[in-house]
DNA sequence: TGTTATGTTGCCAT
DNA sequence: TATGGCAACATAAC
């Protein structure tokens, strides 16, 4: 039995994220917060944590700043959560591996692993819980959020995100294609998860050097990241990790991965039948087809 | 009981 | 600047 039980008894959760987040989980984590949390004021926070959640700043201090302040908007870029203060300021929250995010009223237990809980009129709390510590919850001023969404690669769900704005990014980069995905700084918001089912779907083995991809291979490779991303966000940002939940509380997505986790259960690709593989790419588990996604360009027989 | 893997990011060395 | 490796941490699974 999972741990994670307790989640799914909670009767006060608005919302439960298990899975790890990337674009989708967390697009879809805003989705649910905001309505609940949008216009309410906040009287504090509270907490007995690590020093670096807060980039080290003391909670009390934070407390003190934050108290007074509306919530006027819930925002996101790539994978970070930016709520919209009324002074000006933000509370950026990024869940790396293991955070969670939950609405519970001020007099419920705390969750598994809570660090912080945001106190919010009406007597409900938003609360932080990071089983390894590697998320953080950071009140930043307008210039150093206009300085953060500045490093943050183009959003992959909007119009700017051409073909040719990826043929773009791609080009002279010698690291694998792979890396290239999930480096943050060129576009936010693929994870592991995701760029695997990106490249699987577009027929692009993994360590291709991102600069040598062809123009036909960058366009289905572009039109790929869509389609998988809004896949997850139809489906409600489900991953794997619920699907291997004891608790059976399963998210919609994992009926729609073709290649991640498949690989390990020695199952076959969904297109050639043929079994899948495990590479170690820049230091990540990666699930690809051997046959599907090869190692060079494909060429037509014959030339 | 130990060892290994885990979906992210930032820092450091080259 | 580009690139790659690894630490940060705690737990589950083997």
């Amino acid at each position: 039995m999972r741990s994670s039980l307790v989640y799914h008894t909670n009767p006060y959760d608005v919302k439960v994220k298990r899975d790890m987040p990337e674009l989708p989980e967390v697009e879809t984590l805003r989705r649910s917060l905001r309505p609940a949390i949008v216009g309410r004021t906040i009287v504090g926070i509270r907490g007995e944590t690590f020093p670096d959640v807060m980039g080290g700043e003391l909670i009390d201090e934070v407390s003190r700043r934050l108290a007074g302040n509306q919530i006027e908007d819930l925002t996101r870029r790539g994978k970070y959560l930016f709520f919209l203060l009324s002074d000006g300021s933000s509370l950026l929250i990024h869940l790396r591996m293991t955070g969670r995010l939950i609405l519970a009223p001020r007099d419920a237990p705390p969750i598994r692993f809570e660090h912080l809980a945001l106190e919010l009129d009406g007597e409900l709390d938003l609360r932080f819980g990071d089983q390894r510590k590697f998320g953080r919850v950071l009140h930043i001023l307008p210039a150093d959020v206009m300085a953060l969404r500045r490093r943050i690669g183009v959003e992959p769900l909007t119009a700017r995100f051409s073909a040719r704005r990826l043929e773009t990014l791609l080009t002279g980069r010698n690291s694998k294609i792979k890396s290239i995905l999930l480096d943050q700084r060129l576009i936010a918001g693929l994870g592991n998860i995701y760029v695997d089912e990106a490249l699987h779907l577009a027929a692009i083995h993994p360590e291709r050097r991102a600069g040598a991809l062809s123009q036909l291979e960058i366009s289905r490779l572009h039109r790929a990241i869509r389609r998988v991303l809004r896949e997850g966000l139809r489906n409600r940002g489900t991953s794997f990790s619920s699907f291997e939940d004891a608790n059976g509380e399963r998210g919609r997505n994992q009926h729609q991965l073709r290649v991640y986790g498949r690989a390990r259960k020695n199952l076959p690709c969904l297109r050639c039948g043929h079994p899948l593989s495990l590479l170690v790419v820049g230091g990540r588990t990666t699930h690809y087809c051997p046959t599907c996604q090869l190692p060079h360009a494909y060429t037509e027989p014959g030339n």
